[in-house]
RNA sequence: GCCGGGGUGGUGAAACUGGUAGACGCACGGGACUCAAAAUCCCGCGGAGCUUCGCUCCAUGAGGGUUCGAUUCCCUCCCCCGGCACCA
């Protein structure tokens, strides 16, 4: 009878197991230090793919691993469940987003379950349930009584297949996030939108605390924020009046020989209005307004420009400069306006050189003078020592920066100032799914805050979805329809939903008190369980979620709902899951099977081009299914694989061969343990044997703790759960050997050599549990065991016993490697010198040549230095 | 252009603080078992050369440097991936 690795039936009988006896549920012990396991929750698409496997897997290691190391450890999921795409399906196929929402929820649960994945699901957390964005809208009333929500008219973008607004975030590059090839469009709208820039310098600031997150992470955030540090001075103008502009570069205010306005700035129309400039003034300018943005913003545009016909004057210099008005310069930076200074700026150096403005040098290179003006072939922007700038002449241009700016102070023409890229947070969606924003107009009192009492803000189930015309909330009457809080007159609703951003700025913290039903959170629990220790997602988020989340998380701090000012303490951003795809000349992108033995297309019988590993996607027709994975091969060995063959934060490659090795793997630990179970049982009631061991037992106790030893530090340190895989295979490997040395006796051999041997197979199974947990616990069962795997401590190595007996010493001649000698570890310096010198294998590279010097390093190798 | 991360066999990848380059896996080749296949097991597997039970030389993107010794540290250059990019 064929009993073999039955893993369909396993991973059904554990995953039962662990659910009936609540394994993964965790309460607040302040007996055990608390651990926070944390991936990114999903959005609820219809099925998990590949990219959740890996991140998912990643993230049950690490909990499962710290569980076994004695952290109470809170691993919860949820859903990113408000959205964009429910509403599509309800659209294209009649199906009301909440149903399609909870069904796909329920399928994607299933799987997750089957996965092996150890939640804690009695936490969790649903968004688009009205227990949860109540708090939500909670949160916006709370932001509000501080002055941190606040409606505001602003150019906004707009997403045509969104139908609907975006945040800055979302906008990046001037495409929408979620439809790449669609560029948004600018719309002068008024929105909702969060103080984010409140808290821009705290955001900044505690960047550098964040030693756990991945520099690059950092680095995009830093950019993003873009701050930058300089000086605003106003410049008067000929005609009276006068143009403020924002510089970095004070200290180079004696060059700036004209200045630019951007074409949407208010002075452009009206300084040329009533002269003879002014119609082609109002020409470029129309022609600017109407050029699309991402093309007008492209850095790789022609500079072009129109002279307004005024001028304003140089503070410093007292000289009339001329105002200009042209392409790249933009209303939405700084004041709208810069002063140019052609010789110290590459952009300006272009315009002045297309349009014969005058160039002026005020900073001279450390040690190099620069030629006059107009000879000159490109701006210098680097730091200097400061010319033709009247008193200032002679000083460093760092040190210049300040003196100039405050001589602007003294002066009350300008003034230290700052400036950041980021804008505040623009959270109106015109969409249905989505939290209500709690809000009410009324004709007398204008706009009024719902009470919280009247929370939540039900959204109304019957609506419906046009993808055209505004928010399909404005069309529910009985939703608009309202009475005012304040003066009880008939009133309106607001009918925008927030961004589903905020649903997943808090996630993390409400998943520590997620049942609390007076308050978004109990701060008792978010003090024991916050920081989420390890965070683990998409490089995607990088600026999107991971930012709103960290301005969250300090608005709950100010709120006094949590202590902590940074939610998540280590970041972990997982590589993508890719794979080579085929593409045929003629059909396009090919599936596998439609791709026969001979690499040609089974359509046209053309050979398809082998297209490089790309990340997996239904376009490309490469992606995997984890149903059929499952099937095929169960959890354990999809989760196996995706650990294995890379290490988590570079791209995985994925390789059906590849897949099979790591089932190959798991059949051979299962067969070892199956065929020698009896062993391992009758090991229990053995004690070890006093005196010398046999050297064949001493060589697997090293293995097993220097296996032991190896993966903690592989888990430990950094995550390395690919070397950590290898070195379990390796103890299998010296398991295997082991055992058929001693011979296809069933019988137990001499008892040290069983207990050797059994103490070798419970580490393996030990270990492998955090990555193939239905496997482990079943052998572990097999072992005699009746208590779950989960509950047993993490194995310890003893060093006395990894350590190896003998060492091999590597003899180097000049650095090259002669012999290899087989000493007692710890054998002294001189002699292993000794023993070096007088190796037959390094005579013939040493004899009659002088040895200059001999390097020892104990333990390691030899290296004799002898002249050539 | 700027900023991050990389470049190691046929291939995915290893290599602790400078100390035996290629662990572990995949693919491939050979063999065992089998009527046969699958599965499994064993052996080999960076390249070149030689006087081939072994040995020598070359080899971690390229070129230099530091060092007794460099995949690892320093400099210059090339290439790949990702991010940002007229932000004053």
């Amino acid at each position: 009878m064929a009993r073999g690795y039955d893993f369909t039936r396993i991973e059904a009988k554990w995953q039962e197991v662990w659910e009936a006896q609540r394994l993964f549920a965790v309460t607040e012990d302040p007996a055990r230090p608390k651990y926070y396991c944390l991936e990114m929750y999903p959005y609820p698409s219809g099925k998990i793919h590949m990219g959740h496997v890996r991140n998912y897997s990643i993230g049950d290691v690490v909990a499962r691993y710290l569980t076994m190391r004695g952290f109470n450890v809170l691993h919860p999921m949820g859903w990113d469940a408000f959205g964009f795409p429910a509403e599509n399906a309800a659209f294209e196929h009649g199906v009301h987003p909440a149903r399609w929402t909870t069904d796909n929820i329920a399928y994607m649960k299933s799987q997750l379950r089957r996965m092996g994945f150890s939640y804690d699901w009695s936490r969790e957390v649903t968004c688009c349930d009205p227990a949860y964005y109540r708090w939500n809208q909670w949160f916006f009333l709370k932001l509000l009584e501080r002055g941190l929500a606040y409606r505001g008219r602003a150019p906004v973008n707009w997403c045509e297949l969104c139908q609907s607004v975006l945040s800055n975030e979302q906008a990046e590059g001037g495409v929408c996030w979620r439809h790449t090839d669609t560029p948004v469009v600018q719309k002068e709208l008024e929105q909702w939108f969060l103080k984010i820039t409140a808290y821009v310098e705290e955001l900044l600031g505690d960047l550098e605390t964040l030693t756990g997150w991945p520099e690059r992470v950092r680095v995009m955030q830093r950019n993003w924020i873009g701050k930058s540090v300089g000086a605003e001075v106003d410049f008067p103008l000929v005609d009276g009046g006068s143009l403020r502009i924002f510089t970095t570069r004070p200290d180079t205010l004696f060059g700036a020989t004209f200045m630019v306005l951007a074409p949407e700035h208010p002075l452009a129309l009206s300084l040329s209005a009533g002269t003879p400039r002014e119609s082609t003034v109002r020409e470029f300018v129309a022609r600017m307004r109407r050029a699309d943005r991402a093309v007008r913003t492209d850095a790789t545009a022609e500079k072009e420009g129109v002279f307004t016909g005024a001028s304003a004057v140089n503070p410093l210099t007292r000289e009339r400069i001329p105002i200009w008005v042209a392409n790249f310069v933009l209303m939405e930076y700084g004041t709208g306006a810069i002063m140019a200074v052609p010789a110290h700026d590459q952009r300006d150096f272009d315009f002045a050189r297309l349009y014969r403005l005058p160039i002026r040098v005020v900073i001279q290179p450390p040690g190099g003078a620069q030629g006059s003006g107009e000879s000159l072939e490109a701006a210098y922007e680097g730091e200097g020592s400061m010319v033709n700038s009247g008193a200032f002449s002679g000083m460093a241009s760092e040190e210049g920066k300040l003196a100039v700016c405050q001589f602007l102070e003294e002066q009350g023409i300008g003034k230290r100032a700052v400036n950041y890229r980021i804008r505040d947070w623009l959270i109106s969606r015109q969409r249905y799914w989505g939290t209500p924003i709690p809000i009410i107009y009324c004709d007398t009192c204008g706009s009024v805050p719902v009470p919280e009492r009247d929370l939540p803000v039900i959204l109304p189930p019957d609506v419906a979805i046009t993808m055209s015309g505004g928010s399909p909330l404005a069309r529910v009457e009985e939703f608009v329809r309202t009475t005012c809080p304040s003066c009880r007159r008939p009133a309106r609703r607001e009918t925008d939903t927030m961004d589903t951003f905020v649903d997943s700025s808090w996630y993390f913290l409400r998943f520590t008190s997620p049942h609390e039903t007076t308050r978004p959170l109990d701060p008792g629990t978010v003090q024991y369980w916050m920081p989420v220790d390890q965070y683990i997602g998409g490089i995607e988020h990088a600026v999107l979620h991971l930012l709103y989340a960290r301005f969250f998380t300090k608005v709950c701090r100010d709120l006094g709902l949590t202590g902590v000012s940074e939610p998540f303490s280590n970041l972990l951003t997982q590589g993508m899951v890719c794979k080579e795809s085929y593409r045929c000349p003629e059909h396009g992108y090919r599936l596998p099977g439609e791709v026969d033995k001979q690499g040609r297309c089974t359509e046209c019988q053309r050979p398809v081009e082998i297209g490089r590993t790309e990340k997996m996607s239904k376009s490309k027709r490469n992606v995997v299914d984890p149903d059929d994975l499952l099937e095929r091969y169960g959890a354990d060995t999809i989760r196996l694989f995706s650990l294995f063959a890379a290490p988590p934060e570079k791209d995985l490659e994925w390789s059906d061969e590849g897949v099979q090795g790591s089932f190959r793997f798991l059949s051979r630990v299962w067969r070892l343990v199956e065929d020698r179970a009896a062993w391992i049982r009758a090991a229990r009631d053995l004690s070890w044997d006093d005196g010398v061991h046999a050297e064949a037992v001493r060589a697997l106790r090293r293995v097993t703790h220097q296996t032991i030893a190896r993966v903690t530090r592989d888990l430990e340190d950094a995550f390395h759960f690919n070397t950590a895989l290898a070195a379990l295979m390796e103890l299998l490997n010296a398991l295997n050997k082991f055992q058929e040395e001693l011979g296809a006796d069933p019988a137990p051999p001499r008892r040290n050599r069983v207990l050797a041997f059994a103490e070798g197979v419970s580490a393996l199974v030990t270990m492998l549990a955090p990555f193939a947990p239905h496997l482990a616990e079943e052998l572990w069962e097999m072992l005699g065991h009746r208590e779950s795997i989960f509950r047993r401590p993490w194995p310890v190595a003893d060093a006395a016993l990894a350590q190896a007996e003998t060492v091999e010493v590597v003899v180097q001649v000049n650095g090259k490697v002669r012999s290899r000698q087989h000493v007692p570890r710890g054998t002294a310096e001189d002699r292993l010198r000794e023993l070096a010198l007088a190796d037959p294998r390094v005579q013939p590279w040493t004899g009659g040549k002088a040895v200059r010097k001999v390097v020892v390093i104990p333990d390691k190798l030899v290296n004799i230095v002898v002249t050539s």
